[in-house]
DNA sequence: GAGTGGTCTAGACCACCAT
DNA sequence: TGGTGGTCTAGACCACTCC
């Protein structure tokens, strides 16, 4: 743990427990320097991170502002496993391996990856979420299988990213995600119990590892319904 | 113009421009320090920004990589206003206005900003976006009027970021987006021309000042089928 | 005038990659 | 082994807010 994320998670920790609370001023960066041991400089980065994530809003000649930030629903953007969301949302889940076979990728992709290589063999998992006894995700992935042989049943169930990190090791980067709204195919219809002529959100990323290496595209079909993405932004 | 800026925005220039291009390593840290004057720590920023933008990765030991980053669609995150938008995709569009009242907030803002103000009096646009004579969008705004007194037709149909920041010096500092699907209106089969039954493409943002102070709230309702948002995403 | 965040600098040490 | 990015430090000056 470097001596940045120690003090970034402390004070996120702090302003999630209401210790800090909204609309308060933090104690000033040099107040903080001396409470934490750290230069004013690496104070100041733990803070940027709390800004870019919409905890505090700084304001010069006065100090950081804790802001009424937002319990999490579903995060538009951040890379992070849907396994961990849930955990996060402390929302209980199952999930179903419908399918898994080698296939090609379809070009439902190229907007987001337009060097994609449309000849080369991926593994697909097609995956139910349900939540509340209720179907509301199915997930489709296309998995690199030279940077990931074989995915079991019980990886598949539980949680790739986890597979992907902790037992093989990868370094997962960044994605570039792109959101849709499109008919309900005849999938959709049948793994998420809707009727004919539905719509789905479509959510689909292409992943890449530390070495800009792409090994995993992803589609995630919700039920319109109950779909809402939240999400913070600043202006540049 | 910090320096910070002017490297940042050169970088940036230099790889749209394909002068560095994908899969490139850029000049080392210590090398762009000397071409451009400026310490490391500078430099070390500005790679920051584009490392957090999607324009480039950096791996220790060997450089940072240019990303085959995305043309821009449209950003779900980023505060930035149609009229930019426009600009950014070279498109052309026409706004009308359609109505303009004072009214109180309506509840669907409460998932964003729990602590609304129900009772208080804003001032609500609606208008309509039109690009290549179709309409796509309606785009219906509640402003503070303590802050914001007036708005006329031209402002309106111009670019109200534009006289928020230009003409009155408001500084538009951060927003709370959140994105749903919907069922359409009767206001949005009038305006976006769509049949009975059809869904629209909710984008729901509550946008505050550099003060903290909460002072615009906005809906914008996009046709399902030309809705398509695009986001870069990092793992933390 | 005292205190705050914003910008910028110069220097140090480390872990990692390439050769 | 030399060069790279990652972390951390100490210090300087500025613009701003608040009293």
């Amino acid at each position: 743990m470097t001596k940045l994320s120690l003090v970034y998670q402390d004070l996120k920790q702090k302003i999630d427990e209401n210790v800090y609370h909204t609309d308060e001023l933090l104690p000033s960066e040099s107040k903080l320097s001396a409470l934490y041991g750290a230069s004013r400089d690496t104070i100041r980065k733990a803070l940027e991170r709390l800004r870019n994530e919409g905890y505090i809003q700084s304001q010069k000649g006065r100090g950081s502002v804790v802001i009424n930030h937002q319990q999490y629903v579903f995060p538009v953007s951040g890379v992070i496993s849907y396994k961990e969301l849930m955990g996060r949302l402390s929302l209980s889940s199952v999930t179903h391996l419908e399918d898994q076979q080698q296939v090609t990728l379809p070009d439902c992709f190229k907007t987001l990856d337009p060097h994609m290589k449309s000849d080369k063999a991926y593994t697909r998992l097609v995956r139910q979420r349900v939540v509340n006894d209720e179907p509301v995700i199915i997930d489709i992935d296309y998995v690199d299988p030279k940077i990931v042989p074989s995915i079991s049943k019980e990886v598949a169930e539980n949680s790739l990213y986890e597979y992907f990190e902790h037992d093989l090791h990868l370094h997962i980067a960044y994605a570039k995600k792109e959101i849709t709204v499109e008919p309900a195919t005849a999938l959709d219809q049948k793994l998420l119990d809707l009727p004919d002529g539905s719509m789905v959100a479509v959510v689909r990323s292409v992943t890449s590892l530390d070495d800009t290496s792409t090994f995993q595209y992803t589609e995630s079909r919700h039920r319109a319904d109950r779909f809402r993405f939240q999400e913070f932004a600043r202006r540049s």
